[in-house]
DNA sequence: TTGACATATCAAAAAAAATTGATATATAAG
DNA sequence: CTTATATATCAATTTTTTTTGATATGTCAA
């Protein structure tokens, strides 16, 4: 069993801000970018920067975005600093939109939920 | 078998603007409280401004980013509008995140994914 | 047709987020 | 100890988003 907090419909307060935070951190091109190279595994900034062809400050911003939000954790090592996707922020993810999917089988089949 | 794009990674150009729209579209907490109200079926926008104890414009301004990303439906009885979840964008979303899911559990046995 | 109600749109102001260039910090190499 | 490299942070500016109040539109009822 993994100790990730459940996200369930109807929200709470609590699950409010934190699936605000990730959507924010998800809302934005590069960052998407960002996410989609760290789907393949770990990278190093210096990478990142190579393949973004963005200035370094800027890439610098939204990986503390992302790492911000919970979406990514970082890990120095010697010079470099690696940045990889946090599992634990995208299982919650996924349980919020996989209630939300849940939600929209029920309704159309007629019947409610969630109350 | 659902009209619905399919989202996989790595991302086109064209998911990734999609889904910045999403995720734009959920980064705010009145927006997700809406979600939360329509998970639980269709709401007509006077219910919604009783709930959210919110101005009419405000409201009216939250539902139309809603439904400009796709996430919302909405349909017009009489006098009154009802909005409704889109179970598509909903789909397409839970793919996406449903994609990470898949690489991050791959990544913490070692193997690469998507590419 | 007039008035009332539900909702949308618009324009101005306020607030929040992103970009940029400069500087700081940390580590390693010479 | 000095210098070079990788990355982070900061402050100023620009851009984008949100809020607010006023007005417009569409529908029904009298």
């Amino acid at each position: 069993m993994s100790s990730v907090a459940k996200i369930a419909l109807p929200l709470r307060e609590a699950s409010l801000t934190r699936i605000a935070r990730w959507c924010h951190a998800l809302s934005d091109e590069t960052r998407l970018q960002i996410i989609d190279r760290l789907s393949a595994g770990e990278q190093c900034v210096c990478d990142l920067t190579d393949l973004l062809e963005t200035g370094q400050s800027r890439l610098s911003f939204h990986l503390k975005t992302l790492k911000d939000a919970g979406i990514l954790k970082d890990r120095r090592e010697g010079r470099w600093v690696y940045y990889s996707l946090n599992p634990e922020a995208v299982e919650e993810m996924e349980q919020f939109v996989g209630g939300l999917k849940v939600c929209c089988q029920r309704l159309r089949k007629g019947t409610r939920c969630c109350d």
